[in-house]
DNA sequence: ATTAGCATGCTAAGATTTTAGCAGGCCGGC
DNA sequence: GCCGGCCTGCTAAAATCTTAGCATGCTAAT
């Protein structure tokens, strides 16, 4: 096991500002390269700052790429699903006391459409059985 | 409506990493003194430092602060309501392709109660029918 | 083969964030 | 009264983040 906490490395240093405007849209877009991020950012730096940045969170472990073609591509080292738990977690706990259901009833609160709410009545219904099974 | 965004106020640029850590638990707690936030940060600073932050936040329109006793306690300026609002559509944009029913789906992940599905289940179908009435 | 375009590596300084420390005020107990 | 504890106001330095710029290499078109 790495035992020491070097500084590269251990992605579970807070992000700063631009860090986490980056780690968004590489989990929105999936793999990017140094152009996507500068495209899809808000009020964007330089070409050069960008590419600083997307170093630095390969540094800190948030980030790995690989050559395609002439340019690097980055993905998350994480994968989404699990970035996806937390971040849902913290919104639920930070918001929602910690009830899963009331972060449910204000996602109902958008227009949702027929069908939609159809499938997802369906997996409530799934979810229901589910915990018949755990609690026979 | 006011028109130029000075530095002072104007609750729309975005928070460095403490203000953040720090807005996570004012918005957790509803109304903090400065000793609650010290207490709840993971790796805490000086007790000024918390200080300063509070004070910054303030600045920027995010916090207000009433006299409570012989100490301040602040929250937030953004009802707790819209700022969920916020949050959760930023995560279900960056992490859900901005799919409620996905999102909903990863909730529902989670082990819940009976109860709480009943009640699920109990709202999937109060916005059904919410939906009949906008599509009549 | 020369050039224009685009990509990376590297370095350093500018700007912001983060932190600590000291001074002063208020209150309750000794 | 006087002291200790807790609170705020203020200031300034340390640490980090953010940015830009230059050098270099590869590729494709002229």
């Amino acid at each position: 096991m790495s035992s020491r906490s070097s500084k590269l490395k251990d992605a579970a240093k807070p992000l700063s500002r631009r860090e986490r405007e980056i780690m968004d849209i590489v989990y929105r877009q999936g793999g990017v390269a140094v152009a996507d991020v500068l495209q899809e950012l808000v009020d964007p730096p330089s070409y050069s700052a960008v590419r600083a940045l997307l170093r630095i969170l390969e540094e800190k472990g948030h980030l790995k790429h690989r050559q395609e073609g002439p340019r690097y591509i980055y993905e998350p080292t994480t994968p989404r699903t699990e970035a996806r738990r937390s971040a849902l977690s913290r919104v639920v706990r930070t918001f929602f006391d910690g009830s899963v259901e009331g972060t449910v009833a204000a996602l109902l609160e958008d227009d949702l459409s027929e069908d939609e709410l159809d499938r997802l009545a369906g997996l409530v219904e799934a979810a229901r059985n589910q915990e018949e099974e755990n609690t026979p």
